[in-house]
DNA sequence: CTTGACCTTCAACTTAACTTGAAGGTGTAT
DNA sequence: ATACACCTTCAAGTTAAGTTGAAGGTCAAG
């Protein structure tokens, strides 16, 4: 009673992430994404999760992280055997870390260009973007 | 009365941003960092300000700009004769928008990690990162 | 007045993340 | 059985963001 399981070609898949196959095939050299399986003529099939974990390292990728950080981050999926899982959490310990302090800096990204919106609206036609950008008021 | 305005060489700002002086000519070629002057002797000469720079251009760098973009929102700092500032606006806005978005981004990375995280300490060992990605629960 | 730590330019090299192209096999519709 | 749109591998090219190196000028100290 297995269901068919919507195996789809890269083709497919490239489709419902905007990518290009070549990238597809690309991550999958650098081990971010395997398909499931090859058919007969060597074709390489994939499931849904595949979809969910391209939109994952694109992301991942949007928010500066390259694509050996995503690697690894993909990696403690495939924790069945050794590799202690102290380690493991040790690493999304870290990376979660990094993922803070990337929001941080968004966050001052944002206010800088908000504050520079706000004067160029209001005003004669200022329109600065730094200066704004250290909390360094005393 | 004119402060000193403490004036540094490519040296000094190289070591205060932690940056090689050559990624500071690299940026100043690329129009992202202008010396406020140069010495007789064709030194570049920068004031305190070209750091609080530097620092923004890491910044933004570290959540997904990239240089273009890094500096289209730099040259809105020169606005002063022509170019309409609606047209700066209308470019803030639009680049507030980007940053919103990546802050989503940012968010849904976040929460997987952070979800991972939890299971991996709660139990037993499952430590996956993926399929919490999307918020397709219905 | 030379030594050493700076600075200059310019050209070439590097790495990451892809893309493009060649040469060829597959699948299905007519 | 012949198009045609797909798929395969492999090698080479591209772009961004720097780094590295050569060849040389500058500046403060001793």
């Amino acid at each position: 009673m297995e269901r068919q399981d919507e195996l789809m070609n890269i083709g497919a898949v490239a489709k419902a992430t905007g990518l290009a196959t070549s990238a597809l095939r690309f991550y999958e050299q650098k081990g971010l994404l395997a398909p499931t399986m090859r058919n007969g003529a060597g074709y390489r099939l994939y499931n849904g999760q595949a979809v969910e974990q391209v939109r994952f390292i694109r992301s991942a990728q949007g928010v500066g992280f390259n694509l050996d950080d995503i690697r690894t981050l993909l990696d403690l999926e495939q924790q069945d055997a050794g590799s202690s899982q102290a380690d493991v959490q040790g690493l999304l310990e870290r990376r979660l870390a990094q993922v803070d302090e990337k929001m941080k800096e968004l966050k001052r990204v944002r206010t800088a260009l908000g504050r520079a919106l706000e004067r160029c609206r209001g005003s004669n036609g200022e329109c600065a973007v730094i200066r704004e950008i250290s909390p360094k008021r005393s």
